[in-house]
DNA sequence: TTGGTTGCAAACAATTTGCATAAAT
DNA sequence: ATTTATGCAAATTGTTTGCAACCAA
């Protein structure tokens, strides 16, 4: 049984064929470190000749997060976009010339965002935080 | 000249009564450290009496972030969000329940950012840091 | 069989735009 | 007199939902 359906099954979801397409679309879209948004996701099942509607991958992106199959990001462009949940957690680096995306965590900075929450009376749920940066000359 | 038609003039827009009173309202709710919707400027605008519609209230706000005076942010909260620009660095705190925003700056963050990009061959142009908090029980 | 799942279309919320009118310079 | 701004309604975009048909367990 591939893992695909031990996960879907775990999340108590049954298996489909949709559901086991979308999945597959976004590991292979994680390998390559990309994120989707649901239009992305949507292009790709045509692409594969999946006949399954939008409404269906919104709902199947909505399972998946809910599942913790994977995580929604809302960065400024006004459209959700889903990368699958490694478990682990990273902030992202991106060059403003290249466009590449560095991956990272920093404990240090971690630690820091749980205490400025506590000191405020609240406590730390998610965060997001995105370093823009150039490439030193001569780097 | 009261500022703010100063700073519509500078910023080559015509001194008109809906932007000057948006930009009051803007100004008065960044006093109280508060950021305000396209639908909160509005509601505030028919509080005060003044007859304007939600359309220009959503242009003159667009307008505004072109020119530099406001800064418009994207929280997971679905709608933007628009505070005017100080030209001072915070970051924000979101509380995932109410909405609450609530600035803050913390030094130790502000360098290990610096640090990390550096050790990555990278100069720190730019960064987002939101966090989403909850209000813990007995806040 | 039976309850979860899908597709479609309609419903929505936030935001944008076309256009005729109105106001600023 | 020109140019730009406004209001309204209609259009867009991204996403959700109601419901009948459908399919996995």
């Amino acid at each position: 049984m591939p893992f695909e359906t031990q996960d879907l099954k775990k999340a108590g979801l049954k298996v489909t064929l949709p559901r086991l397409k979308i999945l597959q679309i976004l590991e292979s879209s994680s390998d390559q470190g990309t994120h989707l948004s649901a239009e992305d996701v949507y292009k790709a099942l045509l692409e594969a000749e999946e006949e399954v509607g939008l409404a269906t991958v919104y709902r199947v992106l909505t399972q998946f997060e809910s599942a913790g199959l994977v995580q929604r990001h809302n960065f400024e462009t006004g459209h959700s976009v889903y990368e699958i949940a490694t478990g682990e957690h990273h902030d992202h680096m991106v060059c403003v010339d290249g466009g590449d995306v560095i991956e990272f965590t920093d404990s240090v900075i971690e630690k820091r965002q749980h205490q400025i929450a506590e000191e405020h009376g609240y406590e730390l749920v998610d965060h997001s935080l995105v370093l823009y940066v150039r490439k030193k000359p001569q780097g």
